[in-house]
DNA sequence: CGTTTTTCGTAAATCGTTTTACGTGGCTGC
DNA sequence: GCAGCCACGTAAAACGATTTACGAAAAACG
């Protein structure tokens, strides 16, 4: 039912091997057989099969990618452009979602490996990364990507975040605010961490108070939520920072629920860099990471494991850019922060 | 180097056999065995190769989707959802993107079929839908969505555009409005002129004129440029409908260059529902397509032809929702219609 | 208790490729 | 014209799992 390379061989007149070395031009053959072997192959519709192919040719032609959540737009773009770097190199990509579970993870990881990808890169969910060991154990080359424990040795590419968070706040402090409260999804993460260091070097060193820390969570409908009873209570600041994307989404939505005007009673500074930032109304300022860069960096270490064996690990760290647009501005002139109530 | 059942059937004390026997749950095997080698297996660190089990077994655990682009946020959606469902029943997923090249699509589609997987979903990047034959004769079951061409006659799960297209045009007709734009991403695509076609429906019951159709291509870069220059000219109009989330984004950004205000001066339209458009300010109304739902449709369909050789095929339609929030609003008093220039 | 049936372990065949080892014919160089 | 060497085709041995066929022991039954 399904036509093997000895259907093939058979109608081409040729032996498997030949036809296999049509295919995978593992060895040369007489142009008048790669004509007839070609011809027979179409007439059957033949296609390879890859198990097979895979199974005796030991190596793989799969990257794995494990995220934390396939609705986050940062991990699809990264998928893309991983993607993107992997196809022109006949590879393909098999994805799967951790779902924020440790758990999943490992299932998923362990159930990825048992294609043996040639490689295999994933965000872990927590920075405790307890599949570790297991890709470890794999021997097959991985790299971690975003959310890198502070403890990890092995490869890994993910943005300067205290730089990144240095340049928010720069950019803010240099218009004139003082004041600050910063969205974080959560603070267990090292990447997030790393932000807010960078943002709360920026303020120590000019003699400001730490900013107010909220932490949002992972979705974009807690994120909603929490900052909605924080925007209940009483506080003072006239510029918000966002760590991630649903942050930046929960600090819009929250700040058009209470009726601020942006940048005018309030500045708003956005992470990551997606259409709907400039197609809003105003345009947002935000902190780009250049997922392009990420994902073609991830590939290129993968690449380096799998044409060599021993190729040393490295962490790579690729720096943000800030997009200045038209939710950043200077403070209100009347004292400079702002009572929310 | 890489462990093997044979490995693990060793170290246990039994035969390759009773190892597959225990990992694959294919026949029983008495508890002491199955302790002795779950051991084994652990020691040394075993997972069976999925490659080596597929091809024995014939049967794939994969399922391969294709869309046009891994940056557009519905078909990520939609993957995630597709994954969501798939994942409970130990499936993995493999994607590729066509990058919204038919020649690309059927390469896509050849290598992924190589992989023999249980089932594929494609979102055919136009409406020839070439790769139709290649698909056909693979002997695979696929299920075709969200594009489907108006010929096509296999599985097809998609929403019910002419009622989309409606359910917009007779929202912003009960709230007054006379004179439309629509930005369609391309009047190529069955999908789109369907939407187009719900909406000329209600205007031509209600005596109105034909909306003015703006294409604006397929990514948010075009779009944007499109409507750009669309907005230069002179035009008559009180609303917008986006036809796709790219359009949606485009008009949008459009409209605030201009320095119009919505839904005052103009009422805003969108198609798809992200978490964006409920944090913008105004809050954007906009037609939901019900991406879970589509996600385990398919995933149904092809679960059906999975476990019955020959379950007829169908097609699916699901009806989309209006959710209204505030970029729609009754037109100006001063006449109901509003000069660009 | 004898016979039949069931349970469950093993050996060996098998899936569709790639690859190794070998063979044949043609070409080179002297 | 002969040794040596390519170039290139074929047969057969892998790869690592599943599955089939078989047999031994245990269980069921009258």
């Amino acid at each position: 039912m399904v036509v093997s390379i000895k259907d093939v061989a058979e109608r081409a007149g040729v032996s498997p091997g030949t036809v296999s070395n049509v295919f995978s031009g593992n060895r040369a053959v007489k142009a008048h057989l790669i004509e007839r072997v070609r011809r027979a192959a179409a007439d059957l519709g033949y296609y390879p099969d890859r198990a097979a192919s895979q199974l005796r040719a030991g190596k793989a032609k799969i990257v794995a990618a494990v995220v934390p959540d396939l609705n986050n737009p940062f991990f699809t773009s990264l998928i893309a452009s991983i993607e993107a770097s992997v196809r022109g190199e006949g590879f393909d990509i098999i994805v799967a979602s951790s779902h924020g579970d440790a758990e999943e993870e490992a299932r998923r990881l362990s159930a990825l490996l048992g294609w043996r990808p040639a490689g295999l890169v994933v965000i872990p969910c927590n920075d405790e990364f307890s599949s570790h060991e297991l890709l470890n154990g794999s021997g097959i080359p991985f790299v971690v990507a975003d959310r890198v424990p502070s403890h990890f040795e092995g490869d890994a590419v993910t943005v300067d975040n205290v730089d990144a968070g240095r340049k928010a706040a720069e950019h803010l402090v240099a218009l004139g605010h003082r004041r600050f409260v910063v969205a974080a999804s959560s603070m267990e993460l090292q990447n997030i961490r790393e932000r807010c260091e960078g943002i709360e070097a920026v303020l120590s060193k000019e003699g400001l108070a730490a900013p107010t820390l909220i932490e949002v969570g992972l979705d974009f409908d807690t994120a909603e939520e929490r900052l909605g009873t924080f925007m209940k209570g009483e506080r003072l600041a006239t510029a918000f920072i966002a760590l991630t994307n649903f942050a930046t989404l929960a600090i819009l939505a929250s700040v058009n629920q209470t009726g601020l005007l942006v940048p005018k009673d309030i500045s708003v500074l956005g992470f990551d860099d997606y259409s709907w930032m400039h197609a809003v109304n105003p345009p947002l300022t935000a902190i780009r990471q250049p997922v392009e860069e990420i994902g073609r960096t991830i590939w290129s270490r993968l690449r380096g494991h799998i044409d060599n064996e021993n190729q040393p690990t490295a962490r790579e760290r690729l720096s943000c850019e800030l997009v200045v647009r038209a939710s950043t501005g200077t403070p209100t002139a009347a004292g400079g922060t702002l009572r929310l109530v």
